[in-house]
DNA sequence: AGCACGCCGACT
DNA sequence: GTCGGCGTGCTC
């Protein structure tokens, strides 16, 4: 028997590496080709892979590939991102391939949209009204889906289906029109002021140049930066490419969309993990068609398959939100960056308060930096002041201080909006003994039960443990004990409603706005002056145009700082910065106002001044000596079993093999951050080089060295950000 | 990721 | 006496 030619084909599971495969007589395949292989008892979706098979598998082991998919076969450019990500994150790299066939049924044959046509010349005498109707609508040869036919005739879909039954219709493949319009690059948009121009200018030449080059755009909240790298999307239309514009919460962008289609005319494609699975499968079509020319989503869409990517975009660069902690654990503004090297595309990072990694990359010249200066529209940047609360605190049980009041009483004076800002949802963070001092915690987490009041319910915001508040407290028995620590937006709310009685309210947080179409009625209720006062969590930080707001009240300007975060300080004046740039952002001037236990803060002066680059750069001489990010590396491994003892163990383990040399250095193992999180108990190794060493084989050699008992995981995070 | 094989508790 | 729990191991 003539031995048939091998190929390696990769499988979208957890696996070590591709599987080989035999090539029946009859079938060609090249790299890239979505084939369906044999394994085990079923059949799986696979892509044939690049590199020779191994001629060491006995032939025994090898079976044949079923056939080849009629799908859009992969590209150079997105299978050597899959194995790039691949080994970076240290991942299976079939798992990652998994997010690059997100849509399995995309790969399908597609089905044929179902029309009717005439078939029958219709006999008139025969034909009640309704069926007249519904054929009088068919000119000859023309095919029109069922329902479009009954709708426009006024008639059930059973008249339709009676026809067809009747032989006076017969299916017909529906012509396939266009699943997305394609934005028009020279569609009139809104004017750009000078410096937009110029910005827009270098943006643009940088997509013209067909080659790979990453540029960061900075430039105050309200300075026009979305319509500025709209220009770099247009170029990218006018080459004919495709362009992909990451946002952080793709849900929430109802103001992104409306300024898109001011620009462009049409909606772009969107991604996120809420679309349908019928919408998932005709925009990856779509994608791969090359028909969908601008696509806005969320990280995910990094892996959608563009034949022909010329851009990528990712707006609030700085945003945690980009951070996948799941799964394969990366970072969708750095594998953007990837992406477009591999695509030989344009990359544009976006940012008013730029994360530290990247405005290094731009100042040694890795990223060329575009700045814009200037608010538009007449509008001036807004007055920050901080509220030092041991001066002016608030009355007993109360979170407003009485310089606060008195300021969103003197803004509804004026007629315009006010806006408190605090990142907890629900009532109140904590519940507390009277009696005993228990505190309500979660059973699976190490974390406080968060009272929703609303609800009724104690929850935890980590795993959706939920439980009715106790009558009684659960430790000491005593009645009517339990009270509320600190405030949520929901108390702040009742505050509010206190105080101000008239006042017309709106709460924006995650569990009150909790999809695209009650983010975009806000916005509308918001800007029709319909609202006087917002109150809200972070969701209400980004993006978003509220031109009659003139007052921002941050109640707890000092929550984030806490705990030993590496990057505590730029995330809290990165949110901070976003919260106060909702503030004048039309003619009147607006005002931020901090309140602080700690008003000397250097987050809080340099919010005050205005002087986010002094803070950046004293942040980045405290990191740069101990080489800490972005002057060294980080990897963290975590430890995490439903055994506390098998937890402690393996990391026991792990830290007696730690590798160590000149620049590397291991801290830890030690509880993580979450120490209980989900019911598993978690430990944390934290692995630290210099920057000219690369922690993947550091950590390959590593884990290899170390048998890890089967009820425990142990999760690797290359470039950890936040506390996990 | 599935799907088997493989050893210990409540039932037709 | 069997049905079934999910622990562990393999799939080219």
């Amino acid at each position: 028997m003539n031995a048939r030619p091998r190929v390696r084909v990769l499988l979208p599971l957890p696996l070590a590496d591709a599987y080989d495969y035999r090539v029946p007589a009859g079938l060609e395949v090249v790299p890239g080709d979505i084939v369906l292989v044999p394994l085990g008892k079923r059949e799986e979706l696979g892509v044939v892979w690049d590199g020779a098979a191994d001629p060491a598998l006995p032939e025994r082991k090898l079976r044949d590939i079923v056939g080849r998919l009629d799908a859009p076969a992969m590209t150079g450019s997105l299978r050597r991102f899959v194995d790039w990500v691949a080994q970076y994150t240290l991942s299976p790299p079939g798992a990652v391939l998994r997010m690059a066939l997100s849509s399995p049924s995309a790969l399908e044959p597609q089905p044929l949209q179902p029309g009717w046509t005439l078939a029958e010349p219709p006999e008139a005498a025969r034909l009640t009204e309704s069926r007249r109707r519904v054929l009088a609508l068919l000119a000859p040869g023309a095919v029109v889906a069922g329902t479009a036919l009954a709708e426009a005739a006024g008639v059930s879909a059973g008249v339709v289906r009676g026809l067809a039954d009747a032989g006076f219709l017969r299916p017909a493949p529906l012509p396939r029109g266009r699943a997305f319009a394609y934005p028009a690059p020279d569609h009139p948009g809104p004017a750009l002021a000078e410096d937009q121009r110029a910005a827009a200018e270098t943006l643009r030449a940088s997509v013209a140049a067909r080659g790979f080059a990453v540029t960061l755009l900075t430039g105050v909240t309200g300075s026009g930066k979305t319509e500025v790298y709209f220009e770099a999307v247009a170029e990218a239309l006018r080459a004919g490419r495709q362009a992909l514009v990451l946002l952080p919460e793709i849900a929430l962008s109802a103001q992104w969309l409306d300024r898109f289609r001011a620009r462009f005319g049409v909606a772009p494609a969107l991604w996120h993990s809420e679309l349908t699975s019928r919408t998932r499968r005709v925009t990856w079509r779509a994608v791969a068609e090359g028909e969908a020319k601008v696509l806005v989503g969320a990280r995910s869409a990094l892996f959608l398959p563009f034949p022909d990517l010329g851009l990528i975009v990712v707006d609030e660069e700085h945003e945690t939100a980009f951070k996948q902690e799941e799964g394969v654990v990366y970072h969708a503004r750095d594998m953007a960056v990837v992406r477009a090297r591999l695509a030989a595309a344009s990359c544009i990072l976006v940012s008013a308060t730029p994360s530290l990694e990247t405005l290094t990359n731009a100042e040694t010249g890795r990223y060329a930096h575009v700045h814009l200066a200037q608010r538009h529209g007449g509008a001036a940047m807004p007055d920050v002041a901080a509220l030092d609360l041991r001066r002016h605190p608030p009355e007993r049980g109360r979170f407003l201080s009485p310089p606060l009041i008195e300021a969103v009483a003197a803004t509804f004076a004026r007629g315009e909006q006010a806006m408190l800002f605090l990142n907890r949802r629900g009532y109140a963070p904590m519940t507390l003994c009277r009696t005993c001092g228990h505190r309500m915690q979660c059973p699976n987490c190490s974390t406080w039960l968060v009272e929703h009041r609303a609800q009724r319910r104690l929850q935890c915001h980590h795993c959706g443990h939920s439980e009715a508040p106790p009558e009684t407290c659960p430790k000491c028995d005593a009645p009517h004990s339990l009270v509320p620590i600190g405030p949520g937006v929901e108390r702040v709310l009742e505050e509010a409603i206190a105080l101000w009685p008239d006042a017309r309210r709106l709460v924006m947080a995650s569990d009150t706005i909790p999809g695209p179409a009650a983010a975009a009625e806000a916005a509308r209720a918001i800007s029709a002056r319909e609202v006087d006062l917002l109150i809200g969590t972070q969701i209400m930080a980004k993006g978003w145009h509220f031109p009659h707001l003139t007052l921002v009240g941050v109640v707890d300007a000092d929550l984030g700082l806490a705990g030993g975060d590496l990057r505590a300080a730029e995330r809290t004046i990165q949110l901070l910065h976003q919260v106060a740039g909702r503030a004048g952002r039309e003619s009147a001037r607006g005002s931020v106002l901090l309140q602080s236990f700690s008003p000397e803060h250097p987050v809080m002066q340099a919010l005050v001044s205005g002087d986010l680059d002094g803070f950046m750069r004293a942040e980045s001489a405290q990191r740069r000596p101990g080489h800490w990010p972005p002057f060294g590396r980080l990897a963290a491994l975590i430890v995490s079993s439903e055994e506390e003892r098998a937890a402690d163990r393996t990391a026991r383990d792990l830290g007696a093999a730690a590798p160590h040399g000149d620049g590397v250095q291991v801290l830890g193992p030690a509880p993580a951050p979450l120490a209980l999180l989900r019911g598993r108990h978690r430990r944390r190794l934290l692995l630290k080089t210099r920057r000219d060493i690369a922690v993947q084989p550091l950590l390959r050699e590593w884990l290899a060295r170390v048998t890890v008992p089967n009820a425990v995981r142990v999760q690797v995070d290359v470039d950890p950000v936040g506390f996990l």
